[in-house]
DNA sequence: CGGCTCATCGCATTCGAATGCAATTGCATG
DNA sequence: CATGCAATTGCATTCGAATGCGATGAGCCG
C-alpha cells in the first residue's frame, strides 16, 4: 500500500500545491503547471516525474486559483425562478450536462421571488461567472448591469422586446395560436382560459396568443382564471370557471399541462364530467404526466433538447468571441394531439 | 444619470478592483477591502468615501480572489445522478435555497452515467468547494479520496454501510415494510416487484425491504422484473408481470410512484383491469403526480423539507467544524393511503 | 565539426483581495 | 497637560497557478 498524502490531525490539514509538488519532483513549479496543461510544452520525462511527485501528494490544480490568473472561472450562472425548475428539471439536466462538455460547470441560482433577482444578480457578478443563462425575466436595467460587467447572458424563453439580447425560446403565441385554432375547427364555441402567475412572462404570452386568436375567430369575452402552475390551482380553477360560466364551457385552455391536468380531474372527480365529450381541455409544455393514460393532453411540446443545446452553443460563442452581436432563436413547439380534447382532422 | 464606468470596446474592457477603488479614493486597498466585509474596522466617512467610489466604478469583490485568500470558495458541490434529479427536482431547489440562506452557493453536478464518478469528483476536488452532497454511490474508494482532500461530504439518501459517513436518508425498508404489511393485511397474497436499475442503491433498499416483509409473512418466490424509474417502463412492467404470472397478481409493488403509475395505465388500458378492485398497486417517494386524482397513490412520501434541512445543516456543521464526528440521521417516510391499493383498516 | 533551429525549462511577475502588524489618530482620564 | 487605551488605517505579504522572456541543450544539416 503505498501511503498516500501523510496522515495528520484534520486541523493543521494542508493542500498541497504546485510549489510542493515542484519541491518534490526537483523541477520548478512552472514545470508542474505546465504538465497540468492541455497545450503547453513539456518533455516525456518531466511529465512522468510531475506526475509521480503530484500523485504521491494527492495533487490537484487549485481551480480558483487559476481562474483568477485566467480570468476565466469555467463556471456559468444558470437562474432558474422556483417554477421552472420545478416544471422542466430537465432543463437543469440538459443544460449542464451540455456545459459539462465543454469544461464548463454551472453555479446555480434559484430565486424565493422575482424580488429577489437584484441580490442575486449581485451574487452572479462576485462569482465572476463566464456567462449567464436566465430562465427569470430581468429588467432593463438589471441587464444593464450584467452588460456592463462584460459578461454575456442568455434568456430562456423570455426576451426583451427592443432591446438587443440573446434569447433561446419557444413560440408560445404561436403553440396557443394552433392550440385554439384546433379547437375552433373541431366545433367548440365557449372558451375558458386559465392563466399562470402575473409576473410570469411565460404566461403572458400563452394566454395573448390564445386571447388573440379566440378573437380572430369572432370569440370575445372570454372567461379567464388565473392559477399558479400547480395541480391543485388547475382544479380550483376549473370548478371557478364552471361557476362563473354557468356550466363548463366547450373548451378549456390552460397556461400549461399540470394546471390542465388539474381541470380534468376536477372535471371528472367533482362535475362528474367526461373529457372530452363535455368539456375539451389543453395544456401547453409537453411534460411527463401530460402523455399519462389518465390525461393523454393535447397540447404544445417545447423542444427541451435544441433549446439546451442553442442556449448552450449561443452562450460559448459570446464567452469566446465578445464582440458576437446578439441573436434571438425561436423554435416551434411540436403539436400533440392528445385525446384530452377533439380535434379537427388530421390537416394541420 | 451619473456615467457608470466609462464605456469602451469590449474587447479591451478590464474590470475594476479595489486598487483601482483606492486610488479614485485616496485611501488603501486594504481599506477598501474592510469596507467590503462584515465585521472589519473602517470609519464612517471611510465607508462613504470607499462606497462612492466603488459604485462609481462599478467594482465589486471579486468572489475568485476572495477565496483563494481566505480557503473558502462559498460553494458546495451537489452531485446528482440523472434519476434522482428528474424525479425530484424539490430536493435540489430546496438544496440551493437553503444553502443560499447561509450565503453559500451550489454547484452543480449531474452524472451521465455511473462510471462519471471518478472524473466527476476530480472536477469537484479542483474547485475547492467547502463540501459536498451527493445523491449518488460512491464507492469505498471514492470516499477516502474526498475525505483526504479534507472535504466535507453528505450523502443524501444513501449510505455506505459501517462506514463512518455522514448520511441522511429516508427509511426505504421501513416504508416497504410498511406498504407491504398493509398489503398482506388486506388480504393481498401473491406479488409482484417492480424494481428500479440495478445500480440504483435506493431501488435495492425498497426492493430488499419488500421481499424480506413478504417472506415474513411466508409469502415466497415474488414475482421480480426490473425498470429504469420511468413511465414507459412502469407500463411495460406491468405487461411483463402480468405474462410471467399468467394473470395479474393481488398487488404490485413498485419501486417509485412513476412506475407504479405506468402500472396503472398499464392494467387498466391494456388489460381492462380495475384500481383496486382487481390488482393493487403501491408506489414509493410520494411525488407530485402520485396525488393527481386518477392515480390517489398509496405510498410513502420522503419528508424532503426536514431532509434537505437536515442535510444542509450537516454539512455547514462540518465546514465550520471539521473535527465533528460522522452522523446519520434516518427519517421514516410519510404513510400515504391513497386509493390505488386497498388497505387494511386504520390501524397503523 | 560549426552553426542554426526548436523544444524544453526556470525565473520572475501577475491576477485581486485578505490580514498581521505597526503607525497614527482621537478621546477620555488622572 | 501628560498618559493610556481603543479604533482606524496603511504597508507588506500571502493565497496558488499561469505565462512572457531568456537561457540551455539537443538534434539536424551542410
Amino acid at each position: 500500500m503505498g501511503e498516500k498524502a501523510k496522515k495528520s490531525t484534520r486541523a493543521n490539514w494542508k493542500r498541497a500545491t504546485s510549489y510542493d509538488v515542484a519541491e518534490l519532483a526537483g523541477v520548478s513549479q512552472s514545470a508542474v503547471s505546465r504538465v497540468f496543461q492541455d497545450g503547453a510544452s513539456a518533455s516525456k520525462q518531466m511529465r512522468k516525474r510531475v506526475m509521480a511527485a503530484a500523485s504521491k501528494l494527492g495533487y490537484r490544480p487549485n481551480a480558483i486559483a487559476r481562474g483568477l490568473i485566467t480570468r476565466r472561472s469555467n463556471m456559468v450562472a444558470v437562474i432558474m425562478s422556483q417554477q421552472t425548475n420545478l416544471y422542466y428539471p430537465e432543463v437543469l439536466v440538459q443544460l449542464t450536462q451540455r456545459f459539462s462538455n465543454h469544461r464548463i460547470r454551472v453555479l446555480l441560482f434559484t430565486l424565493k421571488s422575482e424580488g429577489d433577482i437584484d441580490s442575486t444578480l449581485e451574487q452572479v457578478l462576485q462569482f465572476r461567472v463566464d456567462g449567464i443563462v436566465t430562465a427569470a425575466m430581468l429588467s432593463g436595467a438589471q441587464l444593464a448591469t450584467v452588460q456592463e460587467a462584460n459578461i454575456p447572458i442568455v434568456f430562456y424563453n423570455r426576451s426583451l422586446p427592443d432591446i438587443p439580447s440573446n434569447s433561446v425560446r419557444c413560440d408560445q403565441e404561436e403553440g396557443e395560436r394552433w392550440l385554439v385554432a384546433q379547437l375552433f375547427a373541431s366545433g367548440h364555441r365557449t372558451f375558458a382560459i386559465v392563466s399562470g402567475p402575473e409576473d410570469s412572462s411565460v404566461s403572458t404570452e400563452r394566454t395573448t396568443g390564445a386571447i388573440q386568436m379566440l378573437r380572430e375567430h369572432g370569440v370575445d369575452g372570454v372567461t379567464i382564471v388565473t392559477g399558479d402552475y400547480g395541480y391543485d390551482s388547475g382544479r380550483d380553477a376549473f370548478a371557478r370557471i364552471v361557476d362563473r360560466h354557468g356550466g363548463p364551457p366547450d373548451a378549456v385552455i390552460a397556461a400549461n399541462d399540470v394546471m390542465a391536468i388539474g381541470c380534468i380531474d376536477e372535471a371528472r372527480e367533482s362535475f362528474g364530467l367526461n373529457v372530452p365529450a363535455d368539456v375539451s381541455i389543453v395544456g401547453f409544455d409537453g411534460v411527463g404526466p401530460a402523455q399519462y393514460a389518465a390525461y393523454d393532453l393535447s397540447t404544445v411540446r417545447q423542444p427541451v433538447e435544441r433549446m439546451t443545446e442553442a442556449a448552450v452553443s449561443m452562450l460559448i460563442d459570446r464567452i469566446e468571441k465578445p464582440d458576437l452581436s446578439e441573436e434571438k432563436r425561436v423554435f416551434s413547439g411540436e403539436r400533440i394531439r392528445g385525446s384530452s380534447a377533439e380535434f379537427a382532422a388530421d390537416t394541420g
